[in-house]
DNA sequence: GCGACAG
DNA sequence: ATCTTGTCGC
């Protein structure tokens, strides 16, 4: 796959076309393994180190990783952060042993102005159940949620809940979640709720930071890497 | 027209 | 996103 050719007008009919076949609903399935990705690259780069992380659910333990390395054109533009990041997450993707259960994407699922955040985007085309995880907001509106770790508050985009800014740690910025594929609001809340660990980043995303990180400087080699 | 704007 | 030193607070 290649989206590196695309205008941004074909950009949007793609995503207005994918969006068809989200299904946002109640969370109808176990998790026994949860999974992060996330890309890092070099500025000025056009070379992006892609990686998935697979950890045991509820321990949240990391039991293997995907890396892969692409060259992509697509530059970044709020809005169409996927076709920039999910061709070379397909190939990581691919490159897994074991299919996680949920993925949970570096970035937006609905909170999206078309709906079609990267989570949204990557859990159509791999037909997996996903959750976006962003550190920013794209669109949409919140009132600042308690101090406390674990609390929330909804996210609101036209009149409508499309995810929740999610207090990670006490008196840290939040993150917001929103659900991408084969999941709602509260179960993609509940979920992430589980994967709370240390810091402010949850755990599956966290780690697929780290790792790419460690592929870009050197320390890992691309390839499917069992744990322990 | 103006401001906002995932990674 | 990446780079990068110091600083504030639990």
């Amino acid at each position: 796959m290649n989206y590196d050719t695309l205008t941004i007008t074909e950009a949007t009919k793609i995503q207005n076309q994918l969006r068809e076949e989200i299904r946002i609903r109640e969370r109808n399935f176990p998790i026994d393994i949860i999974a992060g990705a996330d890309i890092s690259f070099n500025k000025f780069s056009t070379t992006v180190y892609a990686g998935i992380v697979l950890l045991r659910f509820p321990s949240l333990l990391p039991v293997a990783y995907s890396l892969v390395k692409k060259e992509v054109l697509f530059p970044y533009v709020p809005g169409y952060l996927a076709f920039r990041e999910v061709p070379a997450l397909l190939g990581a993707w691919e490159q897994l042993a074991v299919k996680p259960d949920l993925l949970v994407v570096d970035g937006h699922g609905i909170a999206h102005p078309r709906r079609m955040g990267i989570a949204a985007h990557f859990g159509v085309l791999a037909q997996v159940p996903a959750i976006g995880c962003a550190k920013k907001v794209l669109c949409g509106g919140y009132e600042e949620p308690g101090l406390q770790q674990g609390s929330e508050s909804p996210l609101i985009y036209k009149d409508e809940v499309v995810g929740v800014a999610l207090r990670t740690k006490n008196a840290v910025k939040p993150v917001y979640v929103s659900p991408g594929h084969k999941m709602d609001v509260p179960g993609a809340v509940e979920v992430m709720k589980q994967c709370l660990g240390r810091y402010r980043i949850p755990e599956p995303t966290r780690l697929a930071h780290n790792t790419v990180n460690l592929f870009r400087t050197g320390e890992l080699s691309e390839g499917y890497h069992e744990v322990g």
